[in-house]
DNA sequence: TTGTGTTTTATTGCCTCC
DNA sequence: GGAGGCAATAAAACACAA
């Protein structure tokens, strides 16, 4: 079994017995009765008692015994300086400690489980707070999106109107063309886009999307689909059609 | 006081490295 | 093959509500 000793804290300014907040119910129990505990043993009187295994083994076989606030102070300095024991560092901490080197080596495993645990919790909230703020903007994008959609589809109605009660004069060999180009540019949930020129990024027919951990790719292929067919009203669908230039995607976070 | 959930200490078994 | 690390787990110690 491991080392007895460890309720001597030879750093501890009394030099003998380091006090804890919380005490296992059979020290506080001796402490509370000292004169009692005292009848039984001299009541930790000098360090060596404290080694002096088959008391404890005695009074508490096999019985797990927490380490006190200094020994936890001070191989908590110790972790923080370095997370790794090497042996020596491990002989020197047991020696200061009063405990087995085995008992070192046993907490810094624990210790570096514990820090493991909470780096993932908090990796998981850094994850999560970042997700968050993507589907975020995600909605407002979406937003956006149906704005502009319907300002379009506004603006092509008023163009048609416009086209009906005072037609265009152009020369007759252009006449067909230019007419069957505006009505394709206006007409909205195709792929192509009424708003964007020559100049502006293009739409790519292609599955790419900002949120590729978001919307499925299968889900985009589908509402490129409909989208072609001209009959989408699937907001997602038209930002799967974001906005790339140059195979490179833009946009509100500025990654290319 | 007791039941229950959490934390801490310790063990076991497997894996990797030298 | 031995040493040391890690994951999983046991069990004691502890906290706390009812």
């Amino acid at each position: 079994m491991e080392s007895n000793s460890f309720f001597f804290d030879p750093s501890a300014s009394h030099g003998n017995i380091f006090f804890l907040g919380n005490l296992n119910p059979v020290l506080q129990g001796s402490m509370m009765n000292m004169e009692e505990s005292s009848k039984r043993r001299p009541f930790f009187c000098s360090p060596e008692d404290l080694y002096d295994e088959d008391y404890y083994d005695e009074q508490m076989p096999d019985k797990k015994r927490r380490l006190t606030l200094e020994q936890v102070h001070l191989l908590e300095k110790s972790f923080e300086t370095e997370n790794k024991l090497e042996p020596e560092r491990k002989t020197q901490l047991a020696k200061k400690l009063g405990l087995q080197p085995r008992q070192v080596s046993v907490w810094f495993q624990n210790r570096r489980a514990r820090w493991k645990t909470k780096q993932l919790e908090r990796d998981f909230n850094l994850l999560k707070s970042s997700y968050d703020q993507l589907l975020s903007n995600y909605d407002s994008i979406l937003k956006d999106n149906q704005s502009l959609r319907s300002e379009v589809s506004s603006l092509a109605e008023k163009v048609q109107t416009k086209e009906e009660t005072a037609p265009v004069q152009v020369p007759e060999s252009n006449q067909l063309e230019p007419a069957i180009k505006t009505e394709e540019r206006l007409s909205s949930g195709s792929v192509g886009s009424a708003v964007l020129d020559e100049n502006a990024p293009q739409l790519l027919d292609s599955c790419d999307s900002y949120f590729p951990s978001i919307v499925p790719v299968h889900h985009l292929q589908e509402d490129n689909n409909n989208n072609n067919n001209g009959s989408s009203d699937n907001d997602r669908s038209c930002f799967a059609d974001v906005f790339v230039q140059g195979g490179e995607s833009f946009g509100y976070w500025g990654w290319t």
